[in-house]
DNA sequence: CCTATTAATTGATATTTATCATTGACAGAC
DNA sequence: GTCTGTCAATGATAAATATCAATTAATAGG
């Protein structure tokens, strides 16, 4: 991993958290003054579960996934880490470790920042702590939503939903490249390999959507929405 | 439900929230002339899933359930709200809704207290919000947890967990009277309620625990770890 | 271009879990 | 006390999902 900083300042950056937007000219400059920047290839970890929460991560370019390494060695994918969002588990306030792990998907660009430096800001600036309230509550609610329909749904809806949630969420497109394989989409959906590929396989027969190993496409929204609706 | 105040002050209350030590004594003031109490009988809805989050919740006596109603009228049972802690959704930051139901399983006395003085605190103390993001962080973790367990273990593992949950954090006991029924225990770990009552049977014919319909007792704490750690 | 390796696919089968139907136990209403 | 409804318990069965084994595609190095 490279350590020159490609970004000159927080100030001028275009991927910046929107959050920063609460804090004052001076603060901003603390920030700037304490991140460094750093490139990962595919495939490599950026943050380790376990490890102490050392800095708050952002992304400049690229995409990682965020798991958690579970039970007999099974991982659980929380979500595709994009640039200009907050990357923090809530292990910062509990136990000062990460929570989760985060590693590369494609090339990646990363931007830390001191999180002593962070949780100081917090400290001093409502407007700023009220708006990590604002994200950790969102990610928050978001786990609670996720828990229950992973619970509630059956296969079908699970999958529909993560189809779904790529395109909406991270690529805002219906037709995009599926930058996991079949074995992390079942880890993100709690499905076996083989589920992924014949569920798929369904809803391909039923003219749903598209796919092939490396590429999806949403044909009819509609049904595929009501698929992850109804469960 | 009844409007007496039957605490006199928030400082004299022996089940105040323990972040409220970081508010100065005219804050804590603000709190006790913005909250109102009112009792529950069992069974009642004390708060309701959707509707605004006007109030933060703290329980001075008694016990209840908070639950997501989720697809096709299924609960969701999240945990056993006690008194001492915040009863708060993450929707409060999100979208001013409650995320979740509460519902009184005994007899229950309520504290409400008004969100927006609350959040205005949030904003002016520093020490406080960072409590409060300590206290948010802790439930979302446990959410993560809960999440990742319930995907990864099997059914003995997952009622484990919550026997274990009772005996821990509800009783501090290892023997209890079990508060809920099977079905509420099977909308706590996943499990339809026939499934609750054999893995029941089994953990008691393997000598792990004593069971009757309303009383519980753990016997080899040991093995019922194993069991719930092993999944 | 060929080969080694990994990922995707497929079919067969086993396991896990839910549902259905029925019976028994208990508590409150009258 | 008896009725009545709810919850618990049990057995039989069905549905959902995982695992295993084998084959085929895709891909990265040499």
């Amino acid at each position: 991993m490279s350590v020159v900083n490609l970004i000159s300042s927080c100030e001028s950056c275009t991927r910046r958290w929107k959050n920063f937007q609460h804090l004052t000219k001076e603060q901003l400059n603390i920030v700037n003054e304490n991140r460094y920047e750093a490139t990962f290839k595919a495939g490599e970890i950026i943050l380790k579960q376990g490890s102490p929460t050392s800095n708050a991560l952002f992304i400049s370019s690229g995409m990682a996934k965020t798991y958690i390494e579970g039970l007999h060695g099974k991982n659980f994918i929380i979500s595709i880490a994009l640039p200009g969002r907050l990357i923090l588990g809530p292990g910062a306030y509990v136990d000062s470790r990460h929570t989760y792990t985060v590693a590369a998907i494609t090339s990646v660009q990363a931007c830390f920042i001191n999180f002593e430096i962070f949780k100081q800001l917090v400290r001093v600036n409502g407007a700023f702590a009220e708006s990590l309230l604002e994200d950790i509550s969102a990610k928050s609610q978001g786990t609670l939503n996720r828990m229950v329909n992973l619970s509630q749904k059956k296969m079908p809806g699970r999958l529909a939903e993560a189809l779904l949630y790529f395109a909406d969420v991270v690529f805002k497109n219906d037709e995009y490249e599926m930058i996991l394989s079949r074995q992390e989409l079942g880890e993100m959906t709690n499905m076996a390999k083989e589920c992924v590929v014949r569920i798929l396989k369904e809803l391909e027969d039923s003219g749903v959507v598209y796919s092939d190993s490396s590429r999806i496409k949403i044909i009819d929204r509609e049904k595929l929405i009501q698929i992850s609706v109804k469960g």
